[in-house]
DNA sequence: AATTCGCTGCACACTGGTGTGCAACAATGG
DNA sequence: CCATTGTTGCACACCAGTGTGCAGCGAATT
């Protein structure tokens, strides 16, 4: 037998890319994917619903994380936003499947639990405005939403594969928090 | 009786409508919330796909009739852009509902219909990278897509209600466009 | 008055997914 | 060797949605 967790994370794993590329695969989808019988899905998560809340309990957990670091940094709001997108652009694509089921039925679930990266995103827009280096056209709550949403939905489009992803969705959000073109080719020179 | 198609187009519209909220509505919710019978609307369409197609053929129709529109207009492509987000707003926000039914069963269909409005689109932008008004860190095939996705995706998220949301889908897509702030709040100032 | 036409109100078969129960099996560790 | 533990392979009940068939009904048309 393998150990305690062995399959339990496999079928994380797996699920995650299984529901990436089809949001409605079932639980017999993802346990052949995962090499295993649909019914030893149901032996590690009782039901769907709980197996989708893990995993957007890891995502949050993994973005929380980096934000807080990329914030503890003490850099220019517009640098702090390059680093962040830079490091969190993996996690952002390995669980580009929450932007669909954000949607329908696990819709509420997950926003209530992605609450706290919204509030370290807006206050990390917010300090961007109040020293002038972002727009202030809409107010923070919104504004980060938007361009966050943005990288999340590049992320999960066609170009999400290469490097073309990452640096156009960088660019596009800094754009979008009024960042000038020349500042923003500027600040991705550095690190592409 | 009714006239021939007085029912079939309240069921169009209502669709929409019930779509818009849960875009995972069965036929009967559509049904009710028409006023018939689950019955009566597969006398209508044949099935759930036909109804779908319909609605995103309205769509295109209605979406592609603005665009070559503005576009003959013969304005500078920014002023063109603010004007389309300005007219095809109600339109976007009636079919929100194609964003999230882009994905899963229905996406290969709606992405073909949607041609013609993504290369009317594309030439858009293009126009105004050659004329320097847009940004060119992108091609224009996929900055055309971005941008509006963005509107799209503001169409159809929360702050779709009142003038709020127009306002900031054409000002955040013209940022990304790369048109600089102050230019993207003086155009949308003369058409508030 | 007779007919046509659109809608209704059932019935049904079918599909596909969910979640559970239980016996068996194989590997691991005392 | 024996007990534990994770996995398997069935079985089953259940649910929700789709699509079809058909008899009937009421209102407009002729």
């Amino acid at each position: 037998m393998r150990s305690l967790n062995e399959t339990r994370d496999r079928i994380l794993d797996v699920a995650l890319d299984v529901l990436g590329d089809n949001p409605d695969a079932g639980m017999g989808e993802i346990a052949s994917a995962a090499g295993v019988v649909r019914r030893t899905v149901y032996g590690h998560f009782p039901s769907r619903t709980d197996l989708v809340r893990t995993l957007t309990e890891r995502a949050v957990a993994e973005m929380a994380a980096v934000l807080t670091e990329v914030n503890a940094a003490g850099a220019e709001a517009d640098a702090t936003w390059v680093e962040f997108i830079a490091r969190v652009w993996p996690v952002t694509h390995r669980y580009r499947v929450l932007l669909a089921l954000r949607r329908g039925e696990y819709g509420e679930a997950i926003h209530g639990l992605l609450g706290p990266v919204d509030e370290l995103l807006a206050d990390l827009v917010k300090r961007g405005q109040d020293s002038d280096v972002f727009a202030q056209h809409l107010p923070a709550g919104i504004l980060s939403q938007v361009a966050y949403g943005v990288v999340f939905a590049i992320a999960d489009s066609d170009l999400s594969n290469g490097t073309l992803g990452a640096r156009a969705a960088t660019i596009t959000s800094l754009l979008m928090l009024g960042v000038p073109e020349t500042r923003a080719i500027a600040l991705v020179g550095d690190q592409p």
